[in-house]
RNA sequence: GGAGGUUUGGCAGAGUUGGUCGAUUGCACCGGUCUUGAAAACCGGCGUACCGCAAGGUACCGGGGGUUCGAAUCCCUCAGCCUCCGCCA
């Protein structure tokens, strides 16, 4: 969330950046900042009471020692006011300050200045484009009608034992699976990134971090017996590591990877975009997140965006990148790029990465820290991106490296798989 | 699941017959003296957040609540960690 520091020095900045989400708060800012100005005034009177009611416990405490009980007696007897106002103040500063946080948590975070305004992926801004997206591809089969055929994923299993979206991969489905997860996180090894296996469920505070919650409650699955939710994105146990943490401002950039399954109930999601693997609700993604200084962060999430045209090259898939205008970004993000695959057979692109730097939004909630040579502590600025989601990756290999009798599985994937074609 | 113990500032570790304890001390860290440089030694500084122009004030000793004029110290509750028992991949 903004912080309300920020709020207070650059309200006029902040409204404008928020409007290229076509966010109006101007009218949440004003309240917030009318509540912080109570707030203070109240600290201030429930600061002198305290002051006051202190002084007195220490007068007591000395006359008591000198054994003066009576004149003790006499002291007590004024506290009771005392006690009765700062207990009201408190209530009412504990008041105040809920509501502020509350607010701030419904505010977005602001846009970075190269983020275009607009209002949807149509506004979208492409930035690179690699391969042919060619649309004279009609005799290419959709990547379901392939994986049914060749035995590699079952999704009526699935659908038999949990639900739709809960797809079973099996065979050479099943070892290409494994291999990309295994591509991915080598890949992000040599790049530097520390691997880890995290819990796939996460506590509320989690999800709070994050920024999951309280806006996408919905979306997770929650063990309410045990007040758990299944993780969305290993962005959150990942990004989480280091709540409450305060880095060592040297140790910046931290880098940090790992594969995970991802559960998203998807509530509202419906028709031809659900097909096949298109979107699940149990879904394995290689996540890449990073720790940056506020003044390298930018520098980070350009390498960020390196590493992810990286493994697209090494699949040989027609990718573009998008630089997201400020309404299709998510709630957290200052800045995101997402990558898309195209499908040939289905002629559209496919969203299998997204590369974001959400500057304090997190690190805020998080309270992730360090301190600056200036002696202050500072807020770190946090990124994460997919790399790479799987399933619209395996769709968009098997629809793009057909041919007449199968799929070739590109180069460097072969020594993950252990095999180099699956026949039809 | 049952029983007991434990949880203090970046780390280690005092403080629990309630009263100048936001907290002794060591290490780490920062600055200085000394040195060609470094180490050692010595001197000084060093938790976080909020309010305040400042002086200063307030809060925080796992989280929450309570008793009291006053709580790190007493009580309740929740959580983490440790030990033992039970169960189990």
């Amino acid at each position: 969330m903004l912080t309300i520091q920020s709020l207070r020095e650059e309200k006029d900045r902040i409204l404008e950046a928020l409007n290229k989400r076509h966010f109006d708060a101007h009218e949440a800012v004003e309240q917030i900042l009318a509540w912080d100005a109570e707030r203070r005034k109240t600290q201030a009177q429930l600061d002198e009471t305290l002051a006051q009611s202190n002084a007195l416990s220490r007068e007591i405490g000395g006359l008591m020692r000198e054994g003066k009980k009576e004149e003790a007696e006499a002291v007590k007897a004024q506290t009771s006011s005392l006690k009765a106002k700062s207990g009201e103040l408190k209530e009412q500063m504990q008041g105040l300050e809920q509501q502020i946080h509350d607010a701030l948590c419904h505010i977005p975070n602001t846009p970075h200045a190269d983020v275009a305004a607009g209002r949807n992926a149509d506004d979208n801004v492409e930035t690179f484009r690699s391969g042919d997206a060619s649309t004279l591809e009609h005799h290419k089969k959709p990547h379901w009608d392939i994986a049914e055929q060749c035995k590699l994923i079952d999704f009526e299993l699935g659908a038999k034992v949990t639900g739709a979206g809960f797809p079973f991969y099996r065979g050479k489905g099943a070892k290409l699976q494994r291999g990309l997860i295994r591509f991915f996180l080598e890949q992000a090894d040599a790049a530097g990134y520390e691997e880890f296996i995290p819990p796939h469920m996460i506590n509320p505070d989690s999800g709070f971090g994050t920024g999951q919650l309280p806006d996408k409650e919905g979306q997770m699955y929650h063990m309410q017996d045990d007040e758990l939710y299944m993780i969305p994105t290993a962005e959150v146990p990942l990004t989480n590591i280091y709540r409450d943490v305060m880095v060592k401002e040297g140790d910046l950039p931290i880098k940090l990877c790992g594969y995970t399954p991802c559960f998203r109930r998807e509530a509202g999601s419906y028709g031809k975009d659900v097909r096949g693997l298109n979107r699940l609700h149990q879904f394995d993604k290689v996540e890449i997140v990073q720790f940056a200084h506020p003044e390298a962060s930018y520098a980070t999430l350009d390498g960020m965006v390196e590493h992810v045209k990286g493994l697209l090259e090494a699949l040989e898939l027609p990718y573009r990148i998008l630089r997201l205008c400020g309404g299709d970004m998510g709630f957290t993000s200052a800045m995101t790029y997402d990558f898309e695959v195209w499908s040939a057979a289905q002629e559209r692109w496919l969203e299998v990465s997204s590369v974001s730097n959400f500057e304090t939004y997190q690190a805020n909630r998080l309270k992730c820290r360090y301190k600056g040579n200036d002696g202050k502590t500072h807020l770190v600025h946090t990124l994460n991106g997919s790399a790479l989601a799987l399933p619209r990756i395996v769709a968009a290999l098997l629809e793009n490296h057909q041919d007449e009798t199968g799929i070739r599985i590109p180069e460097a994937l072969v020594p993950y798989c252990g095999f180099e074609r699956i026949d039809f």
